[in-house]
DNA sequence: CCGGGTATAATTGTATACAATTTGTGAAAG
DNA sequence: CTTTCACAAATTGTATACAATTATACCCGG
């Protein structure tokens, strides 16, 4: 594996799983060290980072891992549900047999794991979610729409948000992508784009809950 | 300003305006040589253009101009449609009284440029219309549109198709922006992207027109 | 004449060294 | 005691040197 790929998954792993504090500044040497690697490598892994949305660049300032609002959030949730539906769109009418056996199984795990949840089934879940969209991307085939969509491969907001779903919309989710696959085996974009849109929405009404629980737990401990 | 920009720069520049073809590889040290950088800041600003679409990357092979055939660049204009719109969307909620002046100053000037057509005209209404989205993308105040905008900022479609354009199309382009402002100015977020929907689509229009025109023409050429 | 293999050259990937800019500290003046 | 200026330490930005990989040219065998 080139140093390089090793700098960014370091990197990548500790702004997603919270090593890193939104707002945190991120030192080339200190990364460097870390992966025993030289600071060209780094910098090579923070850039893309940047391109990627996860960290944001001052000028002779450095790295500093990328803090959402609320109201970026949305955004988010916004330009998600109108690139993916895209993809759904593009996946329904190219995707191959192949491409489309895939998602299948990738959904049906997700829906064994969401329903009889086993030893670790969050981590599970997260993983073969994050897969099936990556898949889903793919399967698209179309290499403008890849690029658009890697600013907003913001693991953290779906990562973080996955412990607060509740057991149905977890079982929800991974209907919404059996679902999901039977438009795109149906070769149906607008079945296929009216579920992502559902997806999505359901998904970021889950974010709204947990973020207004979340202000409210923090209004009563400064109370 | 600092070598990494100067170099990307050029390279961009070079893009754009033709001197390196489609496919063309680009080696690290030629442009180190003419941008009178050293090679560092050169990888850097490749790895840009890269996030921008602009060039792929070969690992240990170096850098290669992207190459668009029709079907990707009908994914541009669908994958446009569906930003800007948003774009405009977000717009009509949150654009300064200021903002919108200047939109609409840079409509009017480019309505102007399209009737009048005085001299130099075509260069004139890109620069415009190029700003008038530009401005545009800086109102609606979103970081994560404009990072996902970024990547299809691929000039070059607008760019060299602008000169094919009828006279009547360039006079409807114009007013297209101009009824753009007034939904703005509305605050009307549905008659805006009705707006920009049908000035995208209209673009793709005049854009298959003419790609169908040269392909006769090549196919005779050929024959 | 053509295909394969090896050696050489060119290019990418990485490390290190240096320059430029910024930030933090501390002392002196008000 | 606070503020300001200067200096030092740390960090980023760039250049150069080196290692690893790939492309090319040439020779040899068929």
């Amino acid at each position: 594996m080139s140093a390089a790929r090793k700098a960014y998954d370091i990197i990548r792993a500790d702004i997603i799983e919270g090593r890193y504090a939104p707002g945190d500044r991120i030192t080339e040497g200190e990364v460097a060290t870390t992966a025993a690697v030289s600071r060209t490598p780094v910098r090579e892994a923070l850039h893309r980072l940047e391109a990627e949305g996860l960290i944001r660049f001052v000028p002779n300032q450095g790295a500093f891992v990328a803090s959402w609002g609320v109201e970026e959030a949305e955004e988010i949730f916004e330009l998600r549900a109108r690139l993916e539906c895209y993809a759904v769109e593009l996946c329904a009418q190219r995707a191959s047999d192949a491409a489309l056996a895939e998602l299948r199984d990738l959904a049906e795990r997700q829906l064994v794991a969401a329903t009889e949840r086993p030893r670790g089934y969050l981590k599970k879940i997260a993983d073969l979610n994050s897969r099936f969209h990556t898949a889903l991307l793919h399967a698209s085939n179309s290499e403008q729409l890849r690029a658009s969509m890697a600013t907003l491969a913001n693991a953290p907001l779906v990562f973080q948000t996955f412990r607060d779903y509740s057991e149905e919309s977890l079982a929800r989710s991974a209907r919404h992508h059996l679902e999901l696959v039977e438009a795109l085996e149906a070769r149906n974009p607008d079945w296929a784009a009216g579920v992502m849109r559902a997806h999505i929405y359901a998904a970021r009404s889950v974010f709204r809950n947990v973020h207004q629980s979340r202000e409210r737990a923090l209004g009563q401990k400064t109370a």
